[in-house]
DNA sequence: ATACATTTTTAGACTAACTTAAAAAAATAT
DNA sequence: ATATTTTTTTAAGTTAGTCTAAAAATGTAT
């Protein structure tokens, strides 16, 4: 009994909400995630159930079994090492390469991720700063808060991203704000929530509120 | 107008069947190279011609149209390319990586295999001494003879297989065979067609009909 | 407690890709 | 030239995954 692309981006969408939400996945949140509608979800949660993937009761949301989380993580895993070699290896910029690696995750074959993983060095984190789970499915946790969370004064490194959008990659790229790079809270304005910053400890910079709120700092 | 997964294999099929025959592809020699019910084939045909990647008369069997071997071409190269990223980089062996390139093959992305390519280092030919088409889709020609049609004392060197089985590549690993090995003619004896050949102008070994009827030689 | 709004499920229908069984066309043999 | 065999197509049905529209269940507000 194997588990189709399809339903594979399913556990990886119900293992996103419940994660975010922590609770149930509801089937607005999956058809809303997954870009399909309400009915269509409603379908393939039977199947998945069918298959114990997923805990599914009708108008309770679902959560994923054991089963199924392995199979989001091992997904999630493969996704990022793929992000990996597309940066690292063919130099790709890290606004381009989610699209591919959703495809190249599916791809199934008894040692390929195994192999990759030692190619790459074994890295710990993808280029978009989210951890790598390993073989067993265990993710590093880093204490990181969002930059918006800075006090006065306080200094912070980049370490990742909330928003994962081309648009917001390529404003980060613009304003040299990449994984790595130092920063520090000058100053925090009411009126609008924004900030000004110092960037690399050499400029300054006022970022919006919306920037802070997307941007992962690990306190210094 | 994008093509699925299957009708891409479908095109594969296609094209590897009219180089191998010299004719339009039969609705029966398709259905055998993609494990289908003739009706399966009938069906797709249709879809195939619908989108003018062949053409197709009924019961006249099918040919590619420029639009359908641009893509089967294209299709190659990835497999091929993938395939070369497995045993380079990845340490697969030659045996291992046919099913694994066969879902690589299908990852759409605009620059993915030309960066792939430049990383490999542009390579001409696969782990199985197959032709590597370029991003125009002209492949390499080389004169090749199999090992059975090599004349007494003569020498050639192991340069590809036209089996691709897991068998004989394991079973030209165990030999010694492997690409770039020198070849000598030293016998053939009539009786079962069998071949006393000196490899790497060390060792000598007889080597079966069917085994001779399969290893491509450059002759030197 | 009832009415209204929201969420979820069911019903019915579509497409891609597949199947088997029967019919039709083409190829081969007498 | 006719009969037989082989190949191909058509017909009818299945499954995965999707949709819209309607019905049912759940949640919320007065
Ligand atoms: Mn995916
Ligand atoms: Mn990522
Ligand atoms: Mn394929
Ligand atoms: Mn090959």
């Amino acid at each position: 009994m194997d588990i189709s692309h399809t339903e594979e981006n399913y556990l990886k969408a119900i293992f996103k909400i419940s994660e975010r939400d922590g609770k149930p996945a509801s089937t607005n949140a999956i058809s809303t995630e997954m870009n399909t509608s309400a009915a269509s979800v409603t379908d393939m949660v039977k199947r998945l159930s069918d298959k114990a993937l997923i805990h599914y009761e009708r108008y309770r949301g679902v959560t994923l079994t054991e089963l199924g989380e392995e199979t989001a993580t091992h997904l999630i895993r493969k996704h990022r090492l793929w992000e990996v070699f597309l940066v690292d290896k063919l130099h790709f910029s890290w606004d381009e390469v989610h699209e591919i690696a959703e495809q190249l995750e599916h791809i199934k074959s008894a040692g390929l991720v195994e192999r990759l993983d030692e190619y790459l060095g074994f890295p710990k984190f993808d280029p978009h700063g989210d951890p790598i789970p390993d073989a067993d499915g265990n993710f590093v946790i880093r204490k990181q808060v969002l930059l918006s969370e800075l006090k006065r004064e306080e200094q912070g490194v980049v370490v990742g991203v909330q928003d994962h959008t081309t648009a917001f990659l390529q404003y980060l790229d613009r304003m040299e704000l990449v994984l790595g790079t130092p920063v520090k809270l000058l100053e925090y304005f009411d009126y609008d929530e924004s900030m000004r910053v110092l960037i690399n400890g050499e400029r300054e910079q006022v970022l919006s509120k919306k920037v802070c709120q997307n941007l992962f700092v690990q306190k210094q």
